[in-house]
RNA sequence: CGCGGGGUGGAGCAGUCUGGUAGCUCGUUGGGCUCAUAACCCAAAGGUCGUAGGUUCAAAUCCUACCCCCGCAACCA
């Protein structure tokens, strides 16, 4: 039996990251288990290549298209490696294979009469080479403030609005089609909402897959990158795919965009969908403005690649959104791998080795474990089916609990006094080895690299990874076999100590992918002073600041950030000037008061109200503004410099 | 009425779909033990389950209204 699942191809314009390595590491654990299954497991991830984004980071790195997406795919594909993910398939989309794919997925679309060539009208700037989106004519271009052009553009259009009653029926008739549940619901209620014709060539990118005898189109986003999950097993019988993973920003895509395009194509749809939360940062989402990123490599570095997993799949609930602190990683790490798991293994194979030479003794071993580890193999496993890696973790900590008090009632360090005493303890030892293994076996594929450690530690010579569920059962551990030496599996970090570590370990480790992304920057910001470019004072001459007083104030119309202001500057007519400050000042706290304001400013349209100045004010933390004022009287009107 | 997530002992969370003694981890306090990685075991303290109504024999759980927090989107010129 076949088991073909996916995680999202990454996009090249940035370096991997911790959200990356947490989807990859889901994959992986989830082949681990359908191995363990028994199921010939194939697990496919890759890179993301083409695109306007990438034309531009290329050439902002001073490199070709191909040699920059080279040099960052072959680093997505080094940190799944060092990570020990075990990777089937690496697809790119810049291959040849998966350009005949998405060219014969196109073919068939457009046989099927679901393609259409049609025109693409919106606002252009011509200096970014981007379209703006809802940009109305005439309004400039919010990076760089150059007025757009209005341009058409031939494209390839997929129906996909013809697909809105077989999309809702395939998540009626097919329900698990879609996880976790409340994506379902989006989905269906993005779905309802009606859907528009996607766009699925451009004339204005070169970067990208060409169209099929339309040399200058070539195509967009999500019908090139979708496709991979196809190309890489192409020829292998491997589709349709059980299970695609990825995080829920783009579960529209997998959910919507794709089946439509596979049912238009009449090819099989993916059995399942399954989108994860987002992995926050101590509360806040981590963005890269915010620099708040973490990697993956430095906490593999300190407390080894496992307690990454283990961390990430027992914290945070798969699906929903969890947060990630370094404080709550060693935590668990010190908690649950090195005082639960690894102190258990170290005590059990210790005293066997103490007190009966490292030989375990003859079983069956105690029935109340033995039923307990039964009970919690069943839990574990079918929680682990569900993707509920942490009610699964949960369950088989609850059995290293058991054995935890089971050593202390039965208190192998005192002499046995008779026989009897001498026969528990050998029960003793025999349950406590034997729950170790069933442990070891049941949490390997969510720590592969410590269980073997653990497993060649209880003397098996046999690799783990040929154990299969069935092995799981109790009383498979014959007596009589010899230990290996012991070693500890999980040293307790000191929590401080591990942290410095980590985040120094962190910049470097920033510092190196910002160099493959040909970026000087470093992580840091620049700092207050010295950060920017010196000017003249010819330069400084050109913005005009003025002080003016606020005429009135007011809320602006579905926007919560902005108040619309009138400021006399001494002209014949006050200024009405919008201005982001809403959050920190109150329309009648503003009226009358002295503000200073930049006159000289292009004006601009904000939530179709015209604001022709912008007021300044400093910027704390928070984001939180705070207005220039002047401790003497200042007239309005007058110029600062 | 833009979309969504959330408010449960000091912290982080589960439980809510399928009402019935409020649970887990960490932390705190006291005790035990020495095989083990200053670990492990036992016990205790600590919760008006956001607010107000309603349904019910019974509500964290179902219904209604409201309050607060956090993302996304839109607008911080």
């Amino acid at each position: 039996m076949k088991y073909y699942l996916t995680t999202p191809i990454y996009y090249v314009n940035a370096a991997p990251h911790i959200g990356h390595a947490y989807t990859t590491i889901a994959a992986d654990t989830i082949r681990r288990l359908k191995r363990m299954q028994g199921y010939d497991v194939v697990l496919t991830t890759g890179t993301d290549e083409h695109g306007q984004k990438i034309q531009r980071a290329a050439k902002d790195a001073g490199k070709t298209e191909q040699e920059f997406t080279d040099i960052i795919s072959e680093e997505f594909r080094r940190q799944w490696n060092s990570l020990g993910l075990g990777i089937d398939r690496f697809e790119r989309t810049t291959s040849d294979r998966h350009a005949r794919v998405v060219q014969d997925l196109f073919h068939r679309c457009l046989e099927r009469g679901h393609v259409y060539k049609g025109n693409y009208t919106g606002q252009y700037c011509v200096f970014d080479e981007l379209y703006v989106n809802d940009a109305k004519p005439g309004d400039p271009c919010p990076d760089c403030g150059r007025p757009t052009e209005t341009v058409t553009e031939e494209n390839y259009y997929f129906r996909l609005s013809s697909f809105q009653k077989p999309l809702l029926d395939l998540y009626e008739s097919q329900p698990d089609f879609v996880l976790p549940e409340t994506r379902r619901n989006e989905v269906i209620a993005f779905v309802k909402q009606g859907l528009q014709d996607l766009s699925i060539s451009r004339t204005s990118i070169k970067w990208g897959i060409p169209v099929p005898a339309e040399e200058k189109h070539v195509f967009y986003v999500w019908f090139d990158a979708l496709t991979t999950y196809m190309s890489a097993v192409q020829g292998e019988g491997l589709w349709p795919a059980d299970l695609h993973l990825m995080g829920k920003e783009i579960v529209r895509f997998h959910a919507i965009y794709w089946p439509a395009f596979l049912m238009a194509a009449d090819l099989p749809l993916p059995k399942r969908i399954f989108a994860h939360g987002w992995l926050l940062f101590e509360q806040d989402k981590m963005s890269k403005s915010r620099g708040n990123i973490v990697r993956a490599t430095p906490i593999q570095k300190v407390l080894g690649a496992d307690a990454l997993r283990y961390f990430l799949l027992r914290e945070v609930v798969f699906g929903q959104d969890g947060s990630f602190s370094y404080d709550a990683l060693v935590g668990r790490y010190n908690s649950d791998l090195a005082n639960g798991l690894g102190n258990l293994a170290s005590r059990t194979l210790t005293m066997i080795h103490k007190y009966r030479d490292g030989q375990v003794p003859d079983g069956p071993g105690e029935p109340q474990i033995a039923q307990a580890a039964t009970e919690t193999t069943a839990i574990a496993l079918e929680a682990f089916d569900r993707f509920e890696f942490s009610k699964a973790l949960e369950a088989v900590w609850g059995l290293i609990g058991a054995l935890d008090k089971l050593i202390v009632e039965r208190a192998p360090w005192r002499q046995p006094a008779t026989p009897e005493d001498r026969a528990l303890l050998d029960s003793t030892f025999y349950t406590l080895a034997e729950a170790l293994r069933i442990i070891t076996a049941l949490l390997s594929p969510v720590l592969p690299e410590s269980a073997a450690k653990i497993w060649s530690q209880l003397g098996f010579t046999q690799p783990l990874d040929d154990v299969r569920t069935a092995g799981l059962h109790w009383g498979q551990l014959r007596g009589g076999q010899m230990l290996g030496s012991v070693s500890g599996v999980f040293p307790r970090a000191d929590m401080k100590a591990s942290i410095d570590r980590m985040r120094q370990l962190e910049t470097e480790e920033l510092a190196r992918q910002q160099a493959l992304l040909g970026k000087t920057a470093p992580a840091a910001p620049a700092p207050a002073t010295g950060g920017t470019p010196q000017i003249t004072i010819d330069d400084f001459a050109k913005v005009d600041l003025r002080v003016g007083i606020v005429k009135d104030a007011g809320p602006v119309k579905g926007a919560d950030k902005l108040l619309h202001l009138h400021v006399d500057i001494g002209e014949p007519q006050p200024r009405s000037i919008v201005a982001g400050i809403a959050g920190a000042y109150k329309p009648e706290e503003l009226v009358g008061r002295k503000v200073v304001i930049v006159a000289n400013l292009q004006p601009r349209k904000l939530r179709g109200l015209e604001s022709q100045g912008m007021i300044v004010a400093a910027t704390a933390e928070g984001d939180k503004p705070i207005l220039v004022g002047f401790l003497e009287d200042a007239p309005i009107g007058a110029r600062l410099r």
